[in-house]
DNA sequence: GCGACAG
DNA sequence: ATCTTGTCGC
């Protein structure tokens, strides 16, 4: 229905990234089915908190490392996972998915799995959650089966999550953070590392309102666009970084939640989650000289 | 018509 | 995502 909007995007997307064997008919095919995955997962998509843990007691000062409530594990927030996908240099239908699980006492990782895969689809630029969800839910779901300890009470990653944009690209507005989420029933918030330009949103736009602002108040501003709604923030992980990451909600967590839970794992730019699942999953692939 | 588009 | 060198700084 909403597949003829936006077609010229499509296009592009195809000629430019997808398999020389596809024709254009069949990957338009491909991306009208996409969507209706999109809505359809669209509509079981929660924007609120919706979970039975707590955050950790906001300690004072600097930090809570190492001093989370002992013994009440399954009501204190503690075991927070992140996932990333990594690519073979040389054949970039290779693969590496990765799911690291961190304490949120002390940043360090407490679980990790990786699984190296072909994928047989193209990366489409509103469409990734299609090519990157299922190897990241294969992890999940191995870790629910054996009903492992260490289960992600959270998930970060690596990867929008829920915009609003308003009128015709509907289809941008359920990024790869709410796909998993809801496939996966899990609480997660979304991470994007450059902006997706939606909804009139711009980098360079960005970028006046984060410096009109200074650093005079919030080390992050709303996301809003033309639509009038608020995609996400942006914001200084670090008083080092001058670049911001772009926070977003995947499913079953606030906005506002998010950004403190963002705030208690960031040592560097990206938080820790992610940028272990990034690390470790390129590491992967190169030890195993699966180039 | 060209360009722009998470990873 | 990936290809890439040096370099500035704590």
């Amino acid at each position: 229905m909403t597949a003829t909007l936006c077609s010229f995007n499509l296009m592009f997307s195809m000629e430019k990234r997808a398999s020389p064997e596809i024709s254009s008919a069949e990957s338009h095919q491909f991306i009208e089915n996409w969507i209706q995955v999109q809505d359809s997962l669209k509509r079981r998509l929660v924007t609120e908190d919706d979970f039975t843990w707590k955050l950790p007691k906001p300690t004072s000062t600097a930090t809570v490392r190492g001093r989370i409530e002992e013994g009440d594990d399954k009501h204190v927030l503690k075991y927070v996972g992140g996932v990333d996908v990594s690519f073979s240099k040389d054949d970039p239908s290779v693969a590496c998915g990765t799911i690291v699980v961190l304490d949120l006492g002390t940043l360090e990782v407490v679980y990790d799995d990786y699984s190296v895969v072909r994928l047989q689809t193209p990366y489409v630029p509103g469409f990734l959650a299609l090519r990157e969800a299922p190897v990241l839910l294969k992890l999940l779901e191995k870790m629910k089966n054996s009903a492992h300890p260490f289960y992600p009470q959270l998930l970060m990653v690596d990867g929008n999550g829920l915009l609003h944009p308003r009128g015709k690209c509907t289809f941008t507005s359920f990024g790869l953070a709410c796909h998993l989420g809801v496939l996966a029933n899990i609480p997660t918030i979304g991470i994007g590392k450059t902006l997706h330009h939606v909804d009139g949103l711009t980098q360079s736009g960005v970028r006046e309102l984060l410096e009109a602002k200074g650093n005079l108040t919030e080390d992050f501003i709303a996301l809003t666009g033309y639509s009038g709604r608020t995609l996400g923030v942006a914001m200084r992980s670090t008083e080092s970084s001058l670049k911001p990451i772009f926070v977003s909600i995947g499913h079953r967590v606030s906005l506002d939640t998010a950004i403190i839970i963002i705030k208690m794992t960031c040592n560097y730019r990206v938080p820790e989650p992610v940028r272990q699942a990034d690390i470790r999953s390129r590491q992967y692939l190169q030890k195993h000289q699966w180039r």
